[in-house]
RNA sequence: UCCCCAGUAGCUCAGUCGGCAGAGCAGGUGGCUGUUAACCACCGUGUCCGUGGUUCGAGUCCGCGCUGGGGAGCCA
């Protein structure tokens, strides 16, 4: 007999006769003849009660099962008389696969999220893990099935790169050789005898590369792990984390920024009803107003500001910030929640920045100041997505590298895109991480990645 | 990298003015009960993060370090 997942048994109108369950205890409760076990697979939050009966030939090792333990449990189904649960099973038999011993760091409590992330390996039993984990692969399914439906293509775009200039934070070198004793070229590392024969690192972006296959199959997206080697404390910020980067041929800022509402929109609407259950964890015990956060999002159209006139309404706003705003200077994390969260008290989009602070690829309007960028600002985030219409035209494109400091030789294979039937395209990147911090209310990005890596720490 | 806060039992925390280390939960034993963060009684638990100092005496005050958290920058 094969097992079935709690998940389908409690989801079942009918009852199901016979069942074979297999499981962690989650709690065991002794009554006068008989012992209510609590057990849960993982395939859903809630748990299902197992009645075993003092019948039972096992019943006095039963009755030793401790949280954590591992059972199989044969039985038959029945509606339950007690209150909280529709389903319960009577065990015929109950297998101890394993008994947890009481050194189980896991109590029937709450635990903080610091402690379970020093026992990240056990945390997804939790709850609360367990939810936000479903709550991730659900996700991880809704990008793509958003793309594939509109025909976009999946691009694998490469983990290892050899240009140091995607232009987004500090990298990871990637080497194969001997740290301990580098050979030398003229006193300096000799990257010659390197693996790949030049110098390489971990990228911190697929967009370039992702340019180049939307300049072939019009509209692709790229999901995957993404590096970054910047020094970064904080709770939104990873060494390893997922980005889903969509580029767009033929598409100018405007259109770039009607995917970019309406890819999150469909997002949230799916976790709220494909992940209903899970998600309601987190409304009643991690985020009160989690629920109005996500219906505002689905049902209001996001504000579109142009940068000068969010500079505008902060200098009119009469707050107090950290940082002067002025028309040049970069929008701070304080500024922007100012506009989500206590201006609009809804997502914004800030589009049409300064170019002086933005990167070489982002397309220069007319009015020479300012380039084609956008950044999507939710509350409570902040950004949570960063994008731009490109610079499709050859000259433009060599010119702000020239000011920028990249070097034209090393990215020639992105020109060439340019000097071949080049056309208007644009694309965003999204943090997959921040997404799901959005969805369920957790307010650290550590505990929405299973093993988070960040400076000084890479356990598990 | 910068600023601020914290570190006491397996977990969550209290610890007054510098004077013998203490609660709840978890665990054990017994009881009660179609229970559901079950309940009641009893029992055990310590490198007070490390290190140096001040003091008759330091969990408590001071210096340094480590770890964790919050905020900022970098950004997704």
């Amino acid at each position: 007999m094969k097992r079935t997942r709690i998940q389908k048994i409690l989801s079942s109108e009918t009852a199901i006769d016979e069942v074979l369950i297999k499981g962690w205890v989650r709690t065991r409760r002794d009554s006068k003849t008989f012992s209510f076990i609590e057990v849960n697979d993982g395939s859903c939050l809630n748990n299902i009660q197992v009645i075993a009966d003092d019948q039972l030939e096992n019943y006095e090792q039963i009755k030793r099962l401790t949280t954590g333990s591992s059972v199989s449990i044969y039985g038959t189904m029945h509606e339950s008389p007690g209150q909280g649960q529709k389903w319960e099973t009577h065990a015929i038999r109950v297998e101890i696969i394993h008994i947890a011993p009481d050194d189980y760091p896991l109590q029937k409590k709450r635990h903080t999220d610091e402690f379970l992330r020093t026992i990240s390996h056990l945390r997804p039993r939790t709850n609360k893990y367990g939810a936000a984990f479903r709550i991730r692969s659900r996700l991880s399914f809704a990008i793509h099935k958003y793309f594939q439906d509109l025909g976009f293509t999946y691009v694998h775009t490469p983990i290892i790169t050899g240009s140091d200039c995607e232009g987004a934070g500090e990298l990871f070198q990637v080497t194969s050789l001997d740290l301990e004793n580098p050979p030398k070229a003229n006193g300096k590392t000799d990257y010659l005898a390197d693996f790949f024969g030049k110098k390489a690192n971990l990228t911190v972006s697929g967009q370039l590369e992702g340019e180049l296959f939307a300049l072939a199959l019009g509209d692709i997206y790229t999901f995957g792990p993404t590096f970054r080697a910047e020094n970064s404390n904080t709770s939104r910020h990873a060494a390893e984390f997922w980005m889903v980067e969509p580029e767009m041929a033929f598409c100018d800022l405007a259109d770039d920024m009607d995917y970019a509402e309406d890819f999150i929109k469909f997002l949230v609407e799916f976790a709220m009803k494909d992940c209903a259950e899970d998600l309601d964890l987190f409304a009643k015990f991690v985020d009160k107003n989690l629920m109005n956060t996500l219906e505002t999002i689905v049902s209001k159209q996001f504000i579109r500001l142009p940068y000068s006139e969010a500079v505008a309404i902060l200098n009119r706003s009469g707050e107090k910030f950290n940082y002067d705003v002025f028309f040049g200077a970069d929008l701070q994390t304080e500024h922007e929640r100012f506009l989500a969260e206590n201006h609009f008290h809804q997502p914004v989009i800030i589009y049409d920045y300064p170019k002086t602070i933005k990167p070489f690829y982002m397309r220069t309007n007319d009015d020479e100041t300012t380039v084609a960028a956008m950044d999507v600002i939710v509350p409570r985030i902040g950004e949570i997505i960063g994008g731009s219409q490109r610079e499709e035209r050859l000259e433009r494109l060599e010119s702000r590298m020239d000011e920028t400091g990249v070097a034209r030789q090393d990215l020639w294979w992105y020109l060439d895109s340019r000097r071949f039937g080049s056309v208007p395209h644009s694309g965003f990147g999204l943090g997959f991480e921040r997404l799901i911090m959005l969805v369920t209310g957790i307010t650290n990005i550590r505990d929405v990645i299973p093993f988070p890596r960040t400076p000084g720490s890479i356990e598990f």
